[in-house]
DNA sequence: TCACAACGTATCGAATCGATACTTAATTTA
DNA sequence: TAAATTAAGTATCGATTCGATACGTTGTGA
């Protein structure tokens, strides 16, 4: 019997827990307030909102609308009012903010020691991942946060990229990014 | 560009707080109460202690002192004083505690989920990680929590298994538990 | 024997998180 | 068009967690 997928789970979660810890300059700010800031500088413009990250993260919005107050007290977000829609405002990274999520101690650690596994255990590390997520997320009815590239609404409409949910055109660097809208193509 | 190995990681945690909050009775468990409740249930006895749950969770005795004494309350676990060294207590689920293990959703949904993903891919996706972790901790100079039958000093002895750092004979059954002093045998 | 380290507990204060209520804006219904 | 309903976001309050600090006990080494 070998450790369960769990237990890696749980196992690797201590270890960001104290990775960050033993930072010196983020050992202050909650771990929460990272993720946010995370997933803020890899989602689209659909998903930049108070909404998009309290479905991310899996809180309520009452209190991701505080950790949101906090990152930008920090000056690592600021706020932008949607020019369609007067009730939602967007929530870019600074570039301060973006600065802090790529020197971020966990994810540098973990890339070297997914590239140390060599191409091709990288690819069914990450492939397995994928679609375990896509499975359970279905399963679950939840939502995937997929990138926008590999959606069932995404479209090519005069060589570029469209969003059929929408029905608007997306910018060519957004469809890496993932969605809170995202269904898998399958 | 595919995503990062980091943020499918963030992504699980996501779903496991999800899971955590939509169960109605333990939505009101911290969820650091249930990681250490089945952190005790997995490690042997050398590791059953505040201080190997603190090593394994990445947070300070005290607050972890606090969580095991709300686990006692909620009589998940108890305490059993070492026989050998006064200072050592050792905690151990009780009945109760490991009924709760067992029925945690996100074990369930996780475990169906990776059979689903057939016995290959479980064996590429566990066998990555277990390569990524072994790599991380080693590199990180902190303890690896592996199992008992994998560590350098786990030895035989009259046929029966032994460890060769505590000079002790080992039970059976607890070689596949994982042990606070693990070392990879490589 | 004495100093020091290790395991564990207790206390206190800051701060997170959820619940609730509220404001404003958009959408649907009559 | 007006009213009702839904949605996005904020503010407040209280419970609870977590870290820092200090303390007591036991083991170890000089």
């Amino acid at each position: 019997m070998a450790l369960s997928f769990f237990d890696y789970v749980e196992r690797i979660n201590s270890l960001l827990r104290s990775w960050q810890r033993d930072d010196a300059e983020l050992s202050v700010v909650p771990a929460v307030q990272l993720s946010a800031l995370r997933y803020l500088s890899i989602c689209n413009h659909y998903s930049d909102t108070v909404m998009g990250v309290t479905d991310y993260l899996g809180l309520t919005k009452g209190t991701v609308s505080q950790s949101l107050k906090a990152l930008e007290e920090r000056q690592w977000i600021y706020k932008e009012p949607d020019l369609q829609d007067k009730r939602i405002v967007h929530l870019k990274p600074t570039a301060a903010g973006l600065a802090v999520v790529q020197q971020l101690v966990a994810v540098q650690v973990l890339q070297q020691a997914v590239q140390q596994l060599g191409p091709e255990l990288e690819q069914q590390l990450t492939g397995a991942l994928h679609q375990l997520l896509s499975q359970v997320q279905q399963q679950q009815q939840r939502k995937s946060f997929g990138q926008c590239k590999s959606c069932r609404f995404h479209q090519q409409q005069d060589g570029l990229p469209f969003c059929g949910l929408t029905q608007q055109p997306l910018p060519v660097a957004s469809t890496e990014l993932i969605c809170r809208e995202h269904q898998d193509a399958a």
